[in-house]
DNA sequence: TACAGCCTGTATAAGCTCGAGCAATTCAGC
DNA sequence: GCTGAATTGCTCGAGCTTATACAGGCTGTA
């Protein structure tokens, strides 16, 4: 199980804090896709769900393109029998569902809104059109299918480890990087989440969840203020993280 | 933790099933992609790695697209410090590598040739070009994407569960669907997998997956022959990876 | 204001993994 | 066919997670 190589964990790093840039690109690419297929004439149906609506459910045919343009929005599926995890946590500007152009598709997870959301649905007909016709739209679209693979490589890092406070180790930085609100050099991540949600996320409990968080709190790696979780020593974390 | 609705279990056999479905059009979107590059007069390199070979590591510049066209590879990528998870096995027609058209990207995982293998390296300025120049590209690209999407949620299927016979039991119809050789109705997954391989796979330890086997043949679920694992019932270990 | 429901914090026993160590066996190269 | 390396099989404690249970706090609603 010792690695025979030499795995350069500097690059480790490099490659973390490219991820602010990811989220940028993604906001850049997916707006200027949604704008490039209005000039295009092509209809999208936008639609307002409340806190706890389905978007699509786990085994539904998939022949569209989702749009999350405002809110927060969960991919789950269930697992174990009984539990779920949290697959992906969107935020605008992240698209989700698969609309494979060849073969039958189902979706793989179920989608539910978070808080009030509006998604953008683009039925896969429209965006074949797009695709043929202007192959800019081809490359924004290929640039959010690459990002998106991104967001499950870093959900398989989280889970790689057992031990919940590596896992959290893992996710924290990722939630601050997408929902991180900067203030006096610390970041918050502007969300309300409960134990509960955090331990969906990492595919554990959450009374271990409760265990790590207040283990970190103690010393000073992690402050929690009426749900939200501010990141203070992110050295720790990224220590944490690696072993 | 407990669901608050109906998962409707039977779907996610439905959803199964359709994987082998997803090889054989990978293999034709794969192939004819490669045709098509070539119609085009697009350059392609192909290169030959011997076993243990790397074919780019972890933190290098991705600017290609990489096709396997022939052997057997792996993606691996370190965790924990000292342990290394195998994040995708790759057989012919497996795309892999990083190729955003926006932004810098780097190799997220390490390639490393497991037999000799045969790798088709399209340099992104010549998918770009396919793209512009030939929808047919594009749509056949973004399939191909799609499908590395589900391969990776599969493997979160797969790491969701803590239990190393969970995760087993996740894995092995993985392989065998990839894999497998079907021989009197019995599928045998044709390849060479030590205990360490598959622990590597399940991110768990190789004496785990040692006492795990062995319980799987003791009731007799599998049967392993010179390293070939053959699943004899399906039936069970279905039902445990639901457990 | 009262209530119900959710969230948090603790505690316990039980189960599983992990890591170390050490034979026996198998495999691969010579 | 032989030898060295790799793989497999097994054991044992330590550590972590899980499941369960319960008490107190918070929140939104009636």
């Amino acid at each position: 199980m010792v690695l025979g190589r030499d795995f350069r964990e500097g690059m480790n790093v490099a490659v973390d804090t490219s991820l602010t840039e990811y989220t940028k690109l993604q906001e850049q690419e997916c707006q200027s896709l949604l704008q490039l297929l209005g000039e295009m004439g092509i209809a999208t149906a936008e639609r307002v769900y409340g806190p706890g609506d389905a978007i699509y459910n786990q085994g539904e045919y998939g022949d569209a393109l989702y749009v999350l343009t405002s809110g927060v929005l969960k991919l789950f599926r269930p697992y174990s029998g009984s539990k779920e995890a949290t697959l992906r946590l969107l935020k605008p500007w992240d698209i989700f569902g698969h609309l494979a152009f060849a073969g039958e598709t189902r979706q793989r997870a179920y989608a539910e809104a978070v808080t009030e959301c509006r998604v953008t649905k683009v039925p896969k007909i429209f965006v074949e059109r797009a695709v043929r016709q202007e192959p800019r739209a081809a490359f924004k679209l290929m640039t959010l299918l690459e990002l998106r693979l991104v967001q499950y490589e870093e959900l398989v890092k989280c889970l790689l480890p057992r031990e919940t406070e590596v896992r959290l180790a893992n996710l924290l930085p990722l939630l601050a990087q997408k929902f991180g609100q900067s203030t006096d050099g610390l970041v918050t991540i502007d969300l309300r989440l409960t134990h509960q949600d955090l331990a969906a996320m990492v595919a554990s409990t959450r009374e271990s969840v409760t265990k790590v968080l207040n283990e970190m709190r103690n010393r000073d790696v992690i402050d929690v203020d009426a749900g939200r979780i501010t990141l203070k020593d992110t050295r720790t974390l990224a220590r944490l993280s690696l072993e």
